[in-house]
DNA sequence: GTAGGATGCTAAC
DNA sequence: TTAGCCTCCTACG
């Protein structure tokens, strides 16, 4: 389930169980990690950070462990690793004697080197759950390219992070319709995104989920079923097509768009054109 | 039991 | 633009 939010979980998780917890047994039961695991074996974590949907585990004297979980990914964490073995499709597990965690099916886990992390940080964009990044660069990009601004969110040299929940949800909360050019988004528009998209991050890390309705949408306010979904959280148009709008009732709309499935509201997010006009949506391109 | 899809990304055409 | 990667879960017989 990896948007940005759960990999700084990820990080923090990380941190609380195993930094500094002295030497860490590091084992790779399904094979494709186990020469490296073998050199960490024994070594000290001293940190674990994340950078958009990156994981970086520190080893002073060894390097990083580069965690990337890709669609599939999957960590879980758990107590007393002797009664717990783990199965063949364990890729790295990391244990102390009171805990351990363990990684399945990630697009990357590799050993890497402090040149090889900082060349990782450089083609990142800003990422909102970072304090100090900056969402300048951002919307330099942006307003520069033809782009869909749906598209240009989900690439991750423009903003790191961002995935498909919430890139259909900020332009949701902010009405701004997915097709629209990424030249034609306005500074304050931008600014916008950036501020709703580092308090609806921050609130996914801490719950670790994510949940984008405003409090006068929530089942509870509107005296509507809760959503039941695998993802726990409830938001406005993700993986609602063909629902109704929690705010206009209209029929929420799906398409293809880059290879991922995009969700809006054609009503609540019409283009500013037309907007005052009475009329349907225009047509889109395919 | 099996097919298909999923919050991602890259290399190759 | 497409295929490929990696795993788990659901829907459908």
């Amino acid at each position: 389930m990896p948007e940005g939010h759960t990999i700084h979980r990820l990080a923090a998780d990380h941190r609380e169980r195993f930094q500094d917890c002295g030497p860490l047994r590091v084992t790779s039961p399904q094979g494709k990690f186990s020469d490296s695991a073998a050199l960490l074996d024994g070594q000290e974590m001293d940190t674990a950070e994340a950078h958009g949907k990156h994981l970086f585990l520190g080893f002073a004297d060894t390097g990083w462990i580069h965690i990337h979980l890709g669609l599939f990914g999957k960590v879980n964490f758990g107590t007393a690793a002797a009664a717990n073995p783990p199965t063949d499709t364990v890729r790295l597990r990391l244990a102390t004697k009171d805990a351990y965690v363990d990684l399945r099916g990630p697009t990357t886990c590799a050993l890497i080197t402090d040149e090889e992390k900082q060349a990782i940080h450089e083609r990142l964009g800003p990422d909102p759950l970072r304090p100090q990044d900056d969402p300048a660069p951002a919307y330099a990009r942006i307003t520069r390219s033809r782009t869909t601004i749906a598209a240009l969110l989900m690439d991750q040299k423009v903003i790191a992070g961002v995935g498909n929940v919430y890139r259909a949800e900020v332009l949701f909360r902010h009405r701004i319709d997915p097709y629209t050019p990424g030249k034609d988004i306005r500074p304050a528009q931008w600014t916008a995104i950036w501020d709703d998209l580092v308090a609806l991050m921050r609130e996914g890390v801490r719950l670790n989920r994510i949940d984008t309705v405003r409090p006068e949408h929530t089942p509870e306010a509107m005296g509507r079923p809760p959503r039941v979904d695998d993802h726990g959280g409830e938001v406005y148009v993700y993986r609602r097509a063909t629902m109704p709008c929690h705010i206009c009732g209209g029929e929420i709309r799906t398409a293809d768009l880059a290879a991922r499935n995009l969700f809006w509201c054609p009503k609540c997010q019409r283009p500013a054109r037309s907007r005052r006009k009475a009329e349907a949506p225009l047509p889109r391109p395919a």
